[in-house]
DNA sequence: AAGAGGCCCTGATAGC
DNA sequence: TGCTATCAGGGCCTCT
């Protein structure tokens, strides 16, 4: 499911809503997700409070009283909030009502103080973990810098794409050269830097390498400001939908018309390295 | 070391 | 209706 944007919507939502809350209790249903829920998972976490909610690249931190509970969606993975006290009482809250929540792949469970917090999560790609300290920062070691952040700056990518002959494409799917695009935002960043997805990493000029600092984040910011993109069913953890993919210049818009002002182009699809791939093959060189 | 490819998993959809 | 094939927003691991 989720990049940056819709992962930073989930975090707000649980910033806004559980912070400070006590886990009273974890339910563990499946315990197969991407790493092996360990034994200990649930009394670990049992009476702990929710001190801090912070987020690394497409990776959500529960910072707890002396340990970190680390997850991440993976392809599918979503986070409900359910508000004990507004559940069953008002269906016009803003929280899941229980014909919207989905019952099959619901995972993990935790109880808060005042909410319930539901991991659901199809394709079993994402994970929840548990770190000391001293682990987290190796864990993180390889994610590279988001685009938000100054470490991604010119110099940079410029010296990161010295001799490089991959695609420009894979290195924005790349989270160890940029951490927290995914397959949507990278063909929608490409489009706006009029950037073929195809260009050698070598062969990008001074303006390009600006252009992909540039628009990387701000098509990120925006789609945050949107509350993320909501295909498939993308919700923020309160059911909300996003609304970027309304924005969306190339992505599933094969052989519709070219966005740019002047460009008569029609956008085309590829599949690079086996992802789908969309971009205007007339005005992105 | 860099880069390509396979693989983990289920569900929705298309085509026969 | 019911089969099969393909694809889906991620990232880890292995091989060359």
């Amino acid at each position: 499911m989720p990049e940056l944007p819709e992962i930073e919507i989930v975090k707000q939502s649980l910033d806004k809503n559980i912070k400070f809350e006590k886990i009273k209790k974890v339910v563990v249903r499946n315990r197969s997700l991407r790493f092996k829920i360990p034994k200990n998972f649930e009394i670990t976490l049992k009476n702990k409070k929710i001190k801090k909610i912070s987020r690394k690249s497409k990776y959500i931190v529960l910072h707890l009283e002396d340990i970190y509970c680390v997850f991440h969606l993976g392809m599918s993975g979503t986070i409900h909030l359910i508000n004990k006290k507004k559940y069953n009482k008002n269906t016009n809250t803003s929280f899941y009502s229980s014909s919207d929540l989905p019952i099959k792949h619901n995972h993990i469970e935790f109880l808060l103080n005042n909410y319930q917090l539901i991991y659901n999560d199809p394709r079993r790609f994402g994970f929840f973990k548990l770190f000391k300290k001293k682990d987290l920062s190796n864990f993180f070691k390889n994610v590279g810098p988001e685009p938000l952040n100054k470490s991604f700056n010119i110099s940079y990518i410029y010296n990161y794409f010295i001799n490089k002959k991959k695609n420009i494409k894979n290195f924005l799917l790349d989270q160890k050269f940029v951490s927290g695009i995914g397959n949507i935002y990278a063909s929608e960043i490409l489009f706006y830097c009029k950037i073929h997805p195809l260009k050698k990493a070598k062969n990008l000029t001074k303006l390009d390498i600006k252009k992909i600092k540039h628009f990387s984040k701000l098509i990120l910011n925006k789609a945050i400001k949107k509350g993320g993109s909501s295909i498939r069913n993308f919700k923020n953890a309160e059911g909300r939908n996003g609304s970027y993919q309304n924005q969306f210049k190339v992505y599933q818009r094969e052989n519709l018309n070219c966005l740019n002002g002047y460009c008569n182009g029609k956008i085309k699809k590829k599949f690079i390295s086996k992802r789908s791939t969309f971009f205007c093959n007339k005005c992105q060189k």
